[in-house]
DNA sequence: ATCGTCTTTCTTGTTGCGAACAAGTAAATA
DNA sequence: TATTTACTTGTTCGCAACAAGAAAGACGAT
């Protein structure tokens, strides 16, 4: 019968407690700085929002860098992944678009671990190192991801042969950027986000399309 | 003689005091920002930098953001004045290479002021509304500058007329924020950022020019 | 299974630093 | 000289960061 008065102090491996306080901080670490802004996060909120003491978060994390840069690689995965999916089994200008195409249908749903990973992603812009070295990751392996889409396309004969794969993927990536800044700057003008997004479609056609037709042809494939 | 003997304590106007500290200590802000980050600046060695006490700073501006915001509006007065010197006289096209062109030129000569205005400028993306205020503006003056030079270049017979001003105008701010975060992000890669601001102008030229020969003639205008 | 020991997870206690404000001093104005 | 404006010293409060202790899982021995 005690079994059923003591209260729900379900007995976990210390890895699933791990586990569980680590995603628990981290939900509240981002709840957090998406209402109060990435200053107004706390470790000592942190830890009492999740159900833990004062310290627990400055325990766990070390410092607050050190957890932001632990947000950043975990929302940053799961980012990855989801644009991953959502270009699955195409190249070239397809997938640039699906890519682009999925980036605006996310940042219109306007989920607040997306907002908040990128509030991260500007924040990380000082000359401390810490984080700088995150975002760089993350930063090198989305331009990466890019370039293969256009050289993929470029071997299955979609994409012209002289474009500078490159230069074009950093222009990509960085069109990408100021677009999430407008967002998150003004959030409620979703309609001009989303002429951005296809706007960036466009150059993106311009740059790559084998032919002058392919290139005219503006492509709402969303919504 | 003791005219001699006394240090420089020249005798200043209220008004010189203030501008002076003023300027004393926003230097003072910009350098260690430049250094350690804006978290690592504190209003406390602002003051002492600045050549007074601990709490100068602190109560000339109340608050550090306050600073910051000050900051923005001086630097941000300074930086649009320089585009504007850089772009007068020209409209449309013309005048979106040369704004870009000089951009890229500012941007490499990485000048302590621009790069710590821009740290500030991503740093207020959070929902704390201080900041977001003073960058909102100064946003919005530059979306407008550059729509304006679309109308002038419209209305000249040089930009095609069917040409969206707002949204091209708010795919030139994008852009050039993306190429700003790369640059704050990886300053050493000058090269990239040179080229990233060469690919802007082309691709505005392909988004306004009158005709497609406009439009393919990629215009290295600088250096 | 049950006990005792070790390890990992988490908590209470403390320090130091910076922001922010209050109350005082010095310099300029009139 | 009186008043306003520029600046300084003194203090409080909150947070980050660390240290030392308590509680809960792990694991071998009986």
């Amino acid at each position: 019968m005690d079994i059923f008065a003591r209260p729900i102090a379900i007995r976990r491996t210390q890895a699933e407690r791990s586990a569980l306080s680590d995603v628990r901080m981290v939900d509240a670490a981002i709840g957090l700085m998406a209402s109060r802004g990435i200053s107004g996060m706390t470790l000592k909120e942190v830890g009492e929002l999740a159900g833990y003491s004062r310290a627990m978060a400055g325990w766990r994390f070390g410092t607050k860098a050190n957890l932001c840069a632990f947000i950043i690689r975990t929302v940053g995965d799961e980012w990855l992944r989801a644009l991953n999916e959502a270009v699955r089994n195409k190249h070239g200008l397809a997938a640039i678009h699906a890519a682009t195409d999925a980036h605006s249908r996310f940042v219109h749903d306007g989920a607040e671990r997306i907002r908040v990973f990128y509030m991260l992603w500007f924040h990380s812009t000082g000359p401390d190192p810490e984080l700088k070295q995150v975002i760089v990751k993350v930063h090198e392996r989305r331009q990466r991801d890019v370039e293969a889409w256009i050289e993929q396309g470029i071997s299955a004969g979609a994409v012209r042969e002289d474009a500078e794969v490159k230069t074009v993927a950093a222009q990509f990536c960085a069109t990408i950027i100021g677009i999430v800044y407008q967002w998150l700057v003004e959030p409620t003008a979703q309609h001009q986000i989303h002429d951005l997004h296809q706007g960036l479609k466009q150059q993106m056609s311009r740059a790559l399309a084998r032919d002058i037709t392919d290139a005219k042809r503006p492509q709402q494939e969303q919504e």
